[in-house]
DNA sequence: TTCTGTCAACTAACATGTCAGTTGAAAAAT
DNA sequence: ATTTTTCAACTGACATGTTAGTTGACAGAA
C-alpha cells in the first residue's frame, strides 16, 4: 500500500492557534478530500519534516483522528487512513437519515420566510450551474443546502454532529461524483424537500428527505467493486 | 474552583493496551460518573503522579476528551472538566431523541421474539428492584433497556453514537436521580414503549419514546438552579 | 520451489527537557 | 482602602531522547 502524499497537506504556518489543532485540520481535510486515500499509510515522520515541526503535535492530531475513526493506528507499526466499508457507510447513512429527518421535521414545523428564501436562493444557484459545475462547487452547494435546514433548527450542535457521522459517507460521495445525470436528480430532490417545507407538510418533507438520503447507500455496491483498494475486505 | 480528586480514578495498571487509552477510559469514566465534577480543574501533574506515569499519555487522553467536549483546555493555563449548560443539554436531547426514535422505529418494523423477551426480562428486573435500587444499578438497567433496542437494529455504530451525544445528558441524569417516584415513572414509560413495539405500532412506539426522552430536559431548569456551580453562565 | 527462522530497520509509545503564555497574590502607587 | 503593577510559580505546548513491539526481506532448511 502506497504512502499518503504529504505535499497535498495545506500549509499550516499562516494560521494561528495550537500547532496540533492546525495539523488536525490539515490532515482531516486531506482525508475528507481524498487527497489522502483510504488505506494509504500516513508517515508521521514525513508529515513532521514536510510541515517543519516535531512529532508531538502530529501524534496528538493523529490520535484525535483515530478517535473519530478516520485514521487507524497500529501500535509500534504504522498509521493508515481508514478504509471505507459498505457496512459502515450503511450504518452512517442510518444515523445521518435519523438526524436529517429530525431536522427537516423541526424545520417544517417552524418555517420562516427567511429560511424559504435561503433555500430558494440555494436551489437557484444549483439550477444555474447544473451544466458546468465542478466537483468542489457541487459538493459545496449541496452541503450548503443541508446546512441551511440544520441551522434553521437553532440546534447548534446538529450540524457538527451530522458532519461527524457523515465522514465516511462524504468520502464515498466524492468517489460517486462523476456519475452522469446525478446532478440534475439531486437538484430535483432538493426542490421536492423545499416544496414540502413550504406546504408545511411534515410527513412529505420527512419522506422526501428520507428518499434523498437513501440515494447514496443505494449506489454503494458498484462503487465498492470499482474501487476495491479503498474498501476493506 | 477546587481540583478534581485523582484518588477517584480507577487504577490503570491491571489492564492492557496503550497507556493513553487506559488513561482516557479512566478519566472519561470519572467525568461521566461525576467523580470529577463539572468545573473542577484537572491537574495533569496530579494525574501523572497518582497513576505513576509520564505526561505523554495523560496529555494525549485529555486532548481526545477535549475533542469530545468533556474537557476544556486553556492553553498555558489549565484544564477543566467542562461545565454543564441548559442549552447544550437541550441540544443533546434533540440529537438523542432523533436517534432513539429512529432506533425504535426500526426495531418496531423488525420485531423478533428474542428482542421482546429481552425487553420483558429487563423490565422484570426493573419492577423487582423498584423499591430498593441504588443509583448505579438504576442507571445500569435503564441504560441496558435502551441498549437492547439499539442493538436490535444491527447498526453497530448507533449505540456508541447515542452515548457520544448523550454525555452531558448522562451527567445531568446522575444529578436528577434522587427524585422521588421518578423510578416508577421510568419503568412505566419503558413498559409503554415495549407494548407499542409488541403491537407493531410504529407511530405509538415513536411517540412513547419521544415522551420518554423528553422527560429529562423538562426537569432541567430547577436542576441548574440547584447546582449553579456545575452549570455555565 | 516453499516454508521457516532470523534479524535489522522502522514505527508508535512513552519519558523527559525546555519554553512561552497565564495567573493570582504580593508590592507599590494612588 | 483601592487600584495598578510586578513577578514568581504554574500550566500546557512543543522538541527531543529512548524503548519496545512489529514487519518484511533474506538466508537457510525441507
Amino acid at each position: 500500500m502506497p504512502d499518503a502524499d504529504v505535499n497535498k497537506l495545506k500549509d499550516v504556518k499562516e494560521l494561528d492557534g495550537p500547532l496540533a489543532d492546525r495539523v488536525y485540520d490539515a490532515v482531516k481535510s486531506a482525508i475528507l478530500r481524498l487527497d489522502f486515500l483510504p488505506g494509504e499509510t500516513i508517515r508521521k515522520s514525513s508529515v513532521c519534516t514536510h510541515l517543519g515541526l516535531s512529532r508531538s503535535p502530529v501524534s496528538d492530531a493523529l490520535s484525535r483522528l483515530s478517535g473519530e475513526g478516520l485514521v487507524d493506528i497500529y501500535p509500534q507499526s504504522g498509521s493508515r487512513v481508514s478504509r471505507l466499508s459498505v457496512a459502515a457507510i450503511h450504518e452512517d447513512s442510518f444515523l445521518r437519515e435519523a438526524l436529517e429527518v429530525a431536522a427537516v421535521r423541526h424545520a417544517t414545523e417552524h418555517v420562516t420566510d427567511a429560511m424559504l428564501d435561503a433555500l430558494d436562493r440555494n436551489i437557484g444557484v444549483q439550477l444555474e450551474m447544473v451544466e458546468e459545475m465542478d466537483d468542489d462547487t457541487f459538493i459545496a452547494t449541496d452541503t450548503a443546502f443541508h446546512e441551511i435546514i440544520m441551522q434553521s433548527t437553532n440546534v447548534s450542535r446538529l450540524w457538527p454532529t451530522v458532519r461527524a457521522v457523515s465522514q465516511n459517507v462524504d468520502r464515498a460521495r466524492r468517489l460517486l461524483l462523476p456519475e452522469e445525470g446525478r446532478l440534475a436528480e439531486t437538484v430535483a430532490e432538493h426542490s421536492e424537500i423545499v416544496a414540502a417545507i413550504r406546504n408545511r407538510d411534515v410527513a412529505a418533507a420527512e419522506e422526501a428527505m428520507r428518499r434523498h438520503v437513501r440515494e447514496l447507500p443505494a449506489r454503494l455496491v458498484p462503487l465498492a467493486e470499482a474501487y476495491p483498494d479503498l474498501f476493506s475486505s
